[in-house]
DNA sequence: CTACTTTACGGTATGCGTAAGCATT
DNA sequence: AATGCTTACGCATACCGTAAAGTAG
């Protein structure tokens, strides 16, 4: 068997032309390579190189062996990458999620569960989720609709009311309950990392001007410092972190009262059988 | 970059289950093993195996490096295989010959043009001549028809006229020419590796009764000793080297007065001039 | 004179085998 | 006891760098 070393000093031969230049950018002296070439011919048993005094250059073969070469270096470039990698997948696990207040939630409880591992995670609309899963991109994934396919295990986690929290001076406030329809047209705060909630409300107040904060303190500030109305959720409402000043106005649209779904592949159900058991349907509120 | 013997090692321990074995197969000792296993892991960054006091295995990610780990091997493998087939594809000259006569009077001559060179030669029916060419599987051939693409090169190297050489109390021994014809239904004594011959025999006269000889010597010992019927040749008669006591009558068919052509690529044209020049229309006579 | 290859020489580090220790079956 | 892995130790050798010699441009 031919060692790698040998093709590596090959492969900078025929790049850089001379043994010197060869040994410089592979940070050894210019006899060891002649040594090497040496050996790497009398290992194949057959001639590489045409040599004068001064000159070395490849022959006819030398040629063919240094593309050769190249197809052994790439896969074992390829074999230190894939191994890497796979290791690296084993102590990472991968999570969507179709909205913030999921994560916030379940993050710290995952991490408690699968402690040492890495965490990985995504939020964006969950239409592509269960795709998702199938192909290994993501372990586990919190969805808003149940999967239908017993490909998939899930669970309950919980569910979330949006509110719109309006200024007492806006013509809103007043209002018991409102629906979607009622915001459309107006300019409302939003922030941009909201999983599924974005493509909601792009579809049910199409004509509403979206002012998009993609930071959270941003979002903050000129939440507390402008009358815009923001959207917010029975789980920060709950726990009473509202702005305050503020009116929270229930929605009463369908769409705007959502359950959550903890999702793995029917396969690997065992494998979160403990995360399954520290979740219920009461664990995001 | 991963030497090529860790991944050697790491493949025979996948193999042999333990290291006690693969050192065995591998002809060296268990703890070099032990040692080149760390080694593999220290160098990866990644731990392969599940070890416990007197056990070790491959944990997940060692299963999924052995295997590959196979992938480098097989292309280093396959480095050495194509280096040394190319390298020895250069010095040797693959020749397709239609009929031994030519094989006979060409061969010294391309060896004292291609002094070195290494000739592997074949003889059969020429049909399928032009593809080798082009495949590269021959670099010469000698035809006995022109070829009519001028992707080919060639000159004409000789002629060839076949007699039958009958015992004097053969009825045909007064002929002063014979036809294909008149032979079919005879038996007939014949050496087996004579190229486009076997064919044409086989086609002119369908009903003859051909003694197949392979070995040069059980033909020639028959063929002294026998009455049986057998074809000689132009070249032979020319030469003296006719069976004793026997009467060589030509066959008049025009099948029986054949051209030889030695061809190549016209690619390679400059590359064979040397033979060429040698060569020329009274060489095969 | 400069750039390059090759050979010679001496040092070092890498890898090997033997031996010994220890755990498991 | 037998099998198998690991660690420790001393050794062989394979590879390296420096130095020197030689050649072509």
């Amino acid at each position: 068997m031919i060692e790698i070393r040998l093709l590596e000093q090959l492969a900078a031969f025929a790049k850089y032309k001379t043994l010197s230049a060869a040994a410089e950018k592979l940070h050894t002296s210019q006899p060891a390579l002649t040594r090497s070439m040496k050996k790497l011919e009398d290992e194949l048993g057959v001639s590489l190189f045409i040599r004068s005094k001064n000159h070395l250059a490849l022959n006819e073969t030398g040629l063919r062996a240094a593309e050769y070469a190249q197809h052994v270096l790439v896969a074992d470039q390829d074999f230190e990458a894939k191994v890497k990698a796979y290791d690296r997948s084993l102590r990472t696990l991968s999570m969507g999620f179709c909205a913030p207040v999921p994560q916030i939630v379940l993050t710290p409880i995952v991490n408690s569960v699968f402690e040492g591992m890495t965490l990985s995670m995504d939020m964006m609309d969950d239409s592509s989720f269960l795709d998702r899963l199938r192909d290994g991109t993501y372990q586990l994934a919190v969805l808003h609709e149940k999967p239908d396919s017993d490909m998939f295990y899930y669970k309950k986690c919980g569910h979330e009311d949006l509110f719109i929290s309006v200024h007492p001076g806006n013509p809103l406030a007043f209002y018991p309950e409102i629906h979607l329809r009622d915001l459309d047209g107006m300019s409302i705060l939003l922030l941009s990392r909201i999983g599924f909630w974005a493509n909601m409300h792009r579809e049910k107040t199409p004509h509403a001007h979206y002012l998009l904060q993609i930071e959270q303190d941003s979002f903050s500030e000129l939440a507390a410092n402008s009358s815009y109305p923001v959207f917010s959720s029975s789980y920060y409402i709950r726990r009473g972190e509202t702005i305050p000043g503020r009116v929270n106005i229930p929605i009463v649209d369908p769409e705007c009262h959502t359950e959550f779904y903890l999702t793995c592949l029917d396969a690997d159900r065992k494998k979160y059988a403990a995360l399954f058991r520290q979740v219920n349907e009461r664990t995001v509120l």
